[in-house]
DNA sequence: CATGAATGAGCCTTCATTCAT
DNA sequence: GATGAATGAAGGCTCATTCAT
């Protein structure tokens, strides 16, 4: 499966020509992510991606192979976005590890807080059984750099004795949970949902797991 | 959105007759439940359900109105499957709250272990968009009544100083996520997934949750 | 086509047994055509036949070859209580021809008043783009001879110079129409229609084809 | 039942660009005209209204929502063609009411030789039992108003002593059933029919009626 | 580049017909 | 004879994809 969109490459262009040319793609991205999110892949028709995205239908077809391709491409930007979120200063940070976890975890809250990379997430789990490929792909760019990061935190903190002794690889898993649950959760059962705001549901995760990190001492 | 199927009580016909009449609607829900988790809702076809249930395209029609019945079947059988595992005997139970907390997870684990429940789970996630009826009763008979049992299990461990002081209503919800996750996990990235076994992984959650929860004293 | 139904004969049966069984093939068919005159050919599912006959629909087959022969049955039935009706004592009456006019009139009325002929007539009509042996059938069997038995009539009148003299042919046709179009008007505009009673309507009509056809003299 | 098809309104656009677009729904609306008189509804596949107008099946879902809204624009221009044909000069006429009723009926054999409006009344009748809303409209629209030209005809004959006395309405009905059998007539029984030709049918119909009608003095 | 009319393969659904009981 | 569960061919409808303008 090609990940890569058919898009042509208007990097050399004048780039002060026509604005509204060069978003297109972008903006067809856009529409197709919401509506993939919304609706499920199988279940969005091109002709409202191109209704909401304010192109024709054929127009699709100038910059992507197929209804695949786009869905691809959707979740490639997502890849993008979630993987510049992941960039953290965990080496030259000379901090406690409980601050460094809560870092990760607020930077992981704006990552997946945004549109893009959260409906990724979900499109990602939701249309697994037809997409294996982008589902590895998602797991192995996103989730396993993820639950890398924790690991190595949980690490730090076990080294520098200010964690207790747990297996790391599990408890990145177990921490990275309610994280991913609340993204799901809010794509999934949109009206309703829990009406804990995010910060009050952070702060008491935070709490329930640093407690549950800390070394007894 | 009708959560019971068009389907004949067959409770009082004559019963040594036909043995597999009666066992048709069970059939074709298993082969339902098992397509439709692994490619969605949409992307089953009903030729498909049939040749796996090893009946004729019409017969299912004989038993549920319309794929969407089909699938509102499939979806309260997995209901009334995660519903029987809830019952806990919360009340009567005189332990501690740790090991009553354990208990609680163990019960679910093996509950959720099924494919059945397992399965209807993703699927109330993926298809939430298209069917907000499902979801919601999803929501409002598993989730919420799994949340309320461990709101009660964390209430009466703060309640019995055993459990330090947290909100209950955001700790189950923290408490209950690596659990779906588990289940979602498994669903999704099939093959591969972590290689963590499920003992380990439930042995190495609880450790933490508890430490998490264990009061200071 | 075959125009008779595959129906056991039951003459030689004994009579007092069980009148419902002999009686199967006439309730079925009185309930096709009931079906077929409301909702024509195509729309009417041998369901609802079975249902409104109070058998099973496997049963319609075991008197009946298919649909269309059941349908064909229909049909013959209400032929042949047409053909009944058109029995005239033409040669033997040796009335004027006007009052001759008139019980013929009155004789068609009767006969199509019936449900049975008249629903007939409409469907003969309808489903003659399906089953043109059947239109062909009925118009050789029925309509031919009603519009040949008017033509004598007329051509009895205008030789014994009681009516003046037209095209018997034609005559014969356009007495005829406003007869069965009574016929088809009841069959189609079920609620409403003209709220003339038909006994006023049929003695407007004879007045005016009376007088119509009243020699000068 | 909405008999206005969901079709868009070319006449703004570029009318050099694509003769064909703008023909299409009627070339569609009069495939399906012929093949829904020569075997009724339920009995005629898209795919062969297609194929008769040249295009293809999805073609079709461009123009109409359904099966049944093209049964609707079909009935409805037949409709439109039908009501253009009653328009009579009935007030400003000053000649003598048996050319006017003669006038009448030569409109009437126009209107309906075409193909258009002949088979819709066949349609109309047809049809009758599954779509009463139209079976309406086309009584509302078309029979009736016909009926009420040919009430006032004949009160205005009787108002100046040119007609006997009859009831108008009754007188009207049978009046115009002659003329409408021999439309339902043409369509019904293709082949074959009577051989008489239109024009003395309707000659002798016209002597015949209007010698019914006339004044005794 | 952009459009949107046209296409046709594919799927859900119906229903006449069969047959084991 | 009678039943009704099972069948599968057929048709209405959708929508991804193409292409002439």
């Amino acid at each position: 499966m090609d990940l890569i969109p058919t898009m042509p490459d208007h990097s050399l262009e004048k780039p002060a020509h026509c604005r509204r040319k060069e978003a297109r793609p972008t903006e067809i991205i856009a529409a197709a992510l919401h509506l993939f999110d919304e609706k499920g892949y199988a279940a969005t028709r091109l002709d409202d991606v191109a209704l909401r995205a304010g192109v024709s239908k054929g127009t699709i077809y100038l910059y992507f192979d197929s209804k695949e391709a786009l869905f691809n491409a959707v979740v490639r930007e997502g890849l993008v976005a979630a993987l510049s979120g992941w960039e953290v200063r965990l080496a030259n940070d000379a901090g406690n590890s409980s601050n460094l976890l809560g870092e990760l975890v607020l930077d992981f809250s704006r990552m997946f807080g945004s549109d893009q990379a959260g409906a990724v997430l979900k499109l990602a789990l939701s249309e697994a059984g037809n997409f294996p490929d982008i589902a590895h792909t998602y797991h192995d760019c996103v989730i396993e750099p993820g639950i890398d990061l924790l690991r190595r935190v949980v690490m730090r903190g076990m080294a520098r004795r200010e964690f207790r002794s747990v297996n790391p690889e599990i408890a990145a898993h177990i921490i990275l949970a309610p994280l991913l649950m609340r993204v799901i959760w809010e794509h999934s059962f949109i009206c309703g949902g829990s009406d804990v705001p995010t910060e009050r549901y952070l702060a008491e995760y935070l709490d329930l797991v640093l407690e549950g990190l800390q070394s007894a001492g």
